[in-house]
DNA sequence: TTCTTTATCTTGTGATCACAATACAAAGAA
DNA sequence: TTCTTTGTATTGTGATCACAAGATAAAGAA
């Protein structure tokens, strides 16, 4: 099989305490949220061990662990890839994120104190908005921060796991997406939300949520353009 | 430690092309869904290991996976155990269920056939209301069948995984819930939800998929009353 | 009798190796 | 030149073993 790109993912250190194989399941589902490997690409065990210098045991355990989160998709021979997608599952995709994050917002809106608006609000400036392509991998990790710190101000929230899996399996079309988003106006919904947050608003923090995350795919305004969008994201294809 | 009760579980035949790993975790997965293991209860792989009749590789990975589904929960010390509740956290995956099940049955409702009604219609006919504790384990396969179909009627869903998630993290509590269900007069909200599909009525259907779920957790009808529930579900107090 | 320390046992982790299955490449034949 | 067959290489799986860490129990001392 001939791999058509090196992989060049980011590599965090390994903190005291944490197993090698939560380190690899780390360092592996941030690089798929950040879309630093591409949907298509295959992904074997000995080449993630020789790229993280590990023994092929810790991967294998990361691995699976992704496949079960929807981050990677075991094939009917057992090799790994990551998914690529249909408009059809993209959209889905895109209406179950609105569903569930908008509804963990609403839950999540009694408990908002200024505390955690302080923070929220910290996390939005961090946002460069228009920015570089060279930030692509700092936006993406700052806009997660901002919907987990808003999701979690809930103590007793069940779903930031469920929400996290929507976007692991959205991560690898990230990299086109901020692409194409050079070029469009991108308007900062998380200031909608903090509005809506202060006014205690849920119908204004839901629409501002939905809006948020319809505008992240915004360019793939037809169902032929999302098409070709999803062509062009694939390893294959480049 | 001292494991208070055996461990008591389905183990189903492998098939063939199926790994080792594969059914270790159908297997596990299964009596987690269907309450055959209480809350509080530990696990360790040589123990499981000895009750599988394998050796502890493959239930090491099987756990991991259960883990990421949050069936099973890794304690700090790395110990694995089925998660205890709270009745805070208890109502958000109750509420969240009916978030994302109504989402799914509404996304569903123009996909559904006569060929998928009637499979419909013959799953809920399966299903033993008012039966013997004996059916528990048959009702709630079952249950989730009935609505598994439901939802796939949709060829692009995504949020089968999802919902099954919170199916495993309140099976460990439906032993208990069985229990009491027996001096309940239970309604068939599956029907409901099949009239609504004839009827074409997405309102209709999202209100019979909240009440099939309220429904299951009817007895425990107040904050009080949902904590001694909690309490008696877990291991350690029977 | 209680508390502290030490020893033993049990747990999870990770490395390694063997093996089976699959895929790919090369060689030979048509 | 193309197709088929065979051989080799690469893949994932599972078993085993060693080791580290933590928990529990027992013994001794206060």
């Amino acid at each position: 099989m001939n791999k058509t790109s090196p992989l060049n993912i980011t590599l965090t250190d390994r903190k005291a305490g944490v197993t090698i194989t939560e380190w690899v399941y780390d360092v592996l589902r941030h690089a798929v949220m950040c879309g630093q490997i591409l949907p298509g690409r295959s992904l074997t065990l000995r080449e993630l061990a020789k790229v993280l210098e590990v023994s092929p045991m810790p991967i294998r355990v990361a691995l699976k662990r992704l496949s079960s989160e929807r981050a990677l998709e075991v094939k009917e021979n057992r090799r790994i890839i990551v998914p690529t997608m249909t408009a059809m599952k993209f959209n889905e995709l895109c209406e179950t994120r609105i569903s569930l994050e908008t509804h963990a917002a609403i839950r999540a809106l009694p408990y908002v104190d200024s505390v955690i608006m302080a923070q929220l609000e910290a996390l939005d400036d961090n946002i460069d908005y228009g920015g570089e392509l060279a930030s692509m991998e700092s936006n993406i990790t700052h806009n997660h921060a901002f919907h987990r710190m808003l999701y979690t101000a809930n103590p007793h929230q069940i779903s930031l796991p469920l929400i996290e899996s929507l976007w692991l399996q959205l991560g690898p079309f990230l990299r086109l997406s901020n692409e194409k988003m050079q070029g469009h106006f991108a308007i900062d919904r998380h200031k909608e939300a903090l509005i809506a947050i202060r006014q205690k608003n849920p119908l204004a923090l839901q629409l501002a949520i939905a809006a948020d995350i319809r505008e992240g795919f915004a360019f793939v305004g037809t169902p032929e353009l999302l098409h070709q969008f999803l062509e062009e994201s694939a390893e294959s294809s480049q």
